[in-house]
DNA sequence: CCACTGACGCGAC
DNA sequence: CGTCGCGCCAGTG
């Protein structure tokens, strides 16, 4: 992971792209899961505004969705469309912009966690 | 320093 | 069940 813009290089920037990067390919986690990974268990509304500022096309930030299932929202050129692409690419199933969480959720929060 | 705001969550209705 | 609205944290202006 590395920062692009260097604004965003704040502690907990960090640590929600190091737990990002920790999502396994074909799996997804809820901004909450971040949340809670990195011991922020009620800053998942940050997560989110962390993950929207990020440029770089090379952390998986797709494979992070709401709770509800719904893919959100995507930063990059594409958007949201792009987020599903990229998802669908990776075998997990994306139904009228939703996941279901049940088959695709990590099976645990802690592989998040260093 | 104060106020706004965002790739969200979840209890109420 | 579906929708609505308030709440949340931390960074930015």
């Amino acid at each position: 992971m590395k920062r692009i813009k260097s604004k965003i290089n704040t502690q907990l920037w960090y640590e929600v792209y190091a737990a990002t990067q920790r999502i396994p390919p074909g799996t997804v986690a809820t901004y909450a899961d971040v949340a809670r990974a990195i011991g922020r268990p009620r800053a998942w509304r940050h997560v989110g505004t962390v993950l929207g500022m990020n440029r770089d096309p090379a952390t998986p930030c797709h494979r992070v969705i709401r709770s509800d299932g719904f893919v959100g929202g995507f930063g990059m050129p594409g958007s949201t469309r792009e987020k599903v692409r990229r998802l669908c690419r990776e075998g997990v199933a994306v139904t009228a912009e939703r996941v279901d969480l049940r088959r695709y959720r990590i099976p645990s929060p802690r592989i998040l966690r260093a």
